[in-house]
DNA sequence: CGGGCTGTTGAAGAAGGTCAATGATCGTGG
DNA sequence: CCACGATCATTGACCTTCTTCAACAGCCCG
């Protein structure tokens, strides 16, 4: 396990590729993507410090996804060899692995409720509010406020809207004194009502089964 | 390892649900979904014979999504205790459980791919795409048609559009002689022109690597 | 200091959603 | 076997959201 860097800005990966290594983000943000022939680009997922990426280069063959840094970046690659004598190996690790996976699998499948049901300002709202979680938890944010690292463009595509209506739903939630950005800092200036706009994924609770009766 | 029976339109899970077994469909159709309070719903993913779900379950402490069957249904339920026993003493099962995992996300991300690039013509044509596919794999279609066990409200909710647009979209599409439907089952007239109007998800391969230059 | 990338604003158009009403189909029970 | 009600599909008019096109201002970085 080496400790390495990749500057501002440049590709990490690329969808199809064969030979790329796990690679586990220590500082810096970045995301990974994949792109249509016409142009059109979904970001997947946007990774930050503690983020794993290229798990499924371990048993499958060739990447998933391109990864682009955001900013300058620093990473573990972890050897394909190890990690897979680990993995046959050490019963924790691979439980821990596998339990990366499922929280990947269960992260993409919130994105996916978001993009299929949420409209533009319940989606940018869930973006920004999402990210402050993360960042908090890594000790990155205030209580209220973060640095976000990411064009509008970015946001778009991760969004999947236009980059200028999302500019414009920014606009509005800033009108409405919900946020205010300066430079690359965003503030959050009333996170309970901010929390109102977005729809909650958190999966019910187990119900009181009244409705076992029409079954 | 007990093969067991669900009727029609039943459940089969509920999202945060505990004590979930992991589940392999060995007939008939069902789907992954999660509903938002205000009666929002999105399927996560469409389930045919010899899928499995609820490996979330294994590790994890509750379902992530519900699940309800679309026709009459017979399943393998496995035992947990049993799987987490071949999970740590068989490597090819633990491996192979992996790989599942893996693909289910993989199918993910395409989906997410769909949902946020593609406009409603694309999403449509590409769902029947996808499950004739699915479909001609388990020799559940014929070359150019299969019946299709989904109302057009769910195609609507794995869709993100709105019933009444996906009722368009498919009489558009029948209009174009492109298809054709009497009941359940759905004929794709002329495949390649289909596929003509669904961009390609396919990751592209190794390019000539023409843009290290610009890192 | 200059050029490209990024953000902002306005006006017009298209894709998709809402409301409402009518047929078709299917499963069920009489 | 038929009749019924419920679910599902279809059609039309209208409206909202999101996109497109276009132009301009700010800013970072070389």
């Amino acid at each position: 396990m080496e400790e390495r860097f990749a500057p501002r800005n440049s590709s990490m990966a690329r969808a199809g590729e064969s030979g790329v290594r796990v690679r586990v983000i220590a500082s810096g943000w970045a995301y990974r993507y994949r792109t249509l022939h016409d142009g059109r680009r979904q970001i997947l997922s946007i990774l930050l410090p503690g983020d794993a990426f290229g798990l499924e280069t371990l048993f499958e063959q060739s990447a998933q996804a391109s990864v682009q840094t955001s900013t300058a970046l620093t990473y573990f690659a972890l050897s394909s060899a190890d990690l897979m004598n680990a993995f046959d190996v050490m019963p924790e690790v691979r439980r821990q692995l596998f339990q990366i996976v499922l929280a990947e699998k269960a992260a993409l499948e919130d994105w996916l409720i978001r993009l299929g049901q949420f409209d533009a300002e319940e989606r940018t709202a869930g973006l920004l509010m999402s990210l402050h979680a993360r960042l908090l938890r890594c000790g990155l944010a205030s209580e209220s406020s973060f640095v976000l690292e990411l064009t509008q463009q970015e946001m778009a595509d991760a969004l999947g809207l236009h980059v200028i209506h999302v500019n414009r739903v920014l606009g509005r939630l800033r009108a409405r004194k919900l946020l205010s950005t300066s430079g690359k800092t965003v503030v959050l200036h009333d996170l309970a009502r901010l929390a109102e706009l977005v729809p909650p994924l958190q999966h019910p609770g187990p119900q009181p089964a009244a409705d076992l009766v029409s079954a």
